[in-house]
DNA sequence: TAACAAAGTTAAGTTAAACTAACTCTGGAG
DNA sequence: CTCCAGAGTTAGTTTAACTTAACTTTGTTA
């Protein structure tokens, strides 16, 4: 049970590490090219960060030939994208749209507490396991529409301001 | 109405305009040696960050006697100060330690998509204005803790799978 | 099978953001 | 007034992450 996995990574190397997941996943191969153009970069980037990669035993690379994750690699990659995912799907429930919550679950999902993530994992879980749309979660959207809030279940309303 | 105001800050500077602000705000000054120590760096890392501030008219900045901020630079402190405050109150809300929250916070506050931030603080308003505590949140409370999710309002609880 | 386009790489340079070591101001005590 | 401790600054490096320009490989096709 002990954590051999100290590993320090730098926002930067777990976009690539993200991005090398998705397109294998997808592909069943990541170029060069294909990285460049998902993160954004030029190939020469890519082509650099590779070898880091490749030196912290996260990759194995090799020139003109191609990349695929080590089991370090991989089941580092799997943590970040249940990471993503929870930050995602959390925005996506507070109504945020799905392009928005991509990126910006990309821009929150590094460097975050990662007690904090699983209590936003869990909020998530609670929300979709529910049998039904939680109410608070209409009350909300009818919140924000028309800045209303809808009485209900007989709650006393006294103590408001 | 016109948004004279598309700066494009970085993560850094956003941190020193936010740093000097509460200093300001609390003791009325800002000084080097405080500035790096909030920040966790050392004092020449705050003399070049000054001077480059000062050229982007975010701060007014003399050598050896002090900084201020202009007009541009506080509306810019406030509006990260808001940001900042609604995800932290959010992480709150959602059970997160208060310590954690704010350096979360941190981490999260950069870059990302305002109407995101937007949607986040109006969920914290909806239920910081509610009359009571939300009944959701004891419910996601108790679910954090025991996985057991508690039945309400006579839910027919049918579709669930 | 030769050659060529596209994919990948190397080399050299840039920018942001930090650092250490060595310097200069500034204001207060004697 | 002088001087000196501590606050602040300059100069010179470092590292991460990117760039452009020029080179090398590879596989495909005529």
């Amino acid at each position: 049970m002990t954590r051999t996995d100290e590993t320090e990574l730098t926002k930067s190397e777990e976009g690539y590490i993200e991005t090398i997941y998705a397109l294998i996943e997808e592909h069943g191969f990541a170029r060069v090219a294909d990285i460049a153009k998902t993160l954004d970069i030029k190939p020469p980037s890519v082509t650099s960060m590779l070898k880091r990669l490749d030196c912290q035993n996260f990759v194995t690379y090799t020139r003109y030939r191609g990349v695929t994750l080590t089991t370090k690699g991989r089941s580092i990659a799997r943590r970040l994208g249940r990471r993503h995912r929870a930050l995602k799907d959390f925005l996506i429930l507070l109504g945020v749209p799905e392009d928005s919550a991509e990126t910006d679950a990309c821009e929150m999902e590094h460097k975050i507490n990662p007690e904090t993530i699983r209590k936003i994992s869990k909020f998530v879980e609670f929300v979709q396991t529910a049998p039904n749309t939680p109410p608070f979660l209409l009350h909300f959207k009818k919140y924000e529409k028309t800045g209303k809030r809808s009485g209900h279940c007989k709650l006393k309303q006294k103590n408001a301001e």
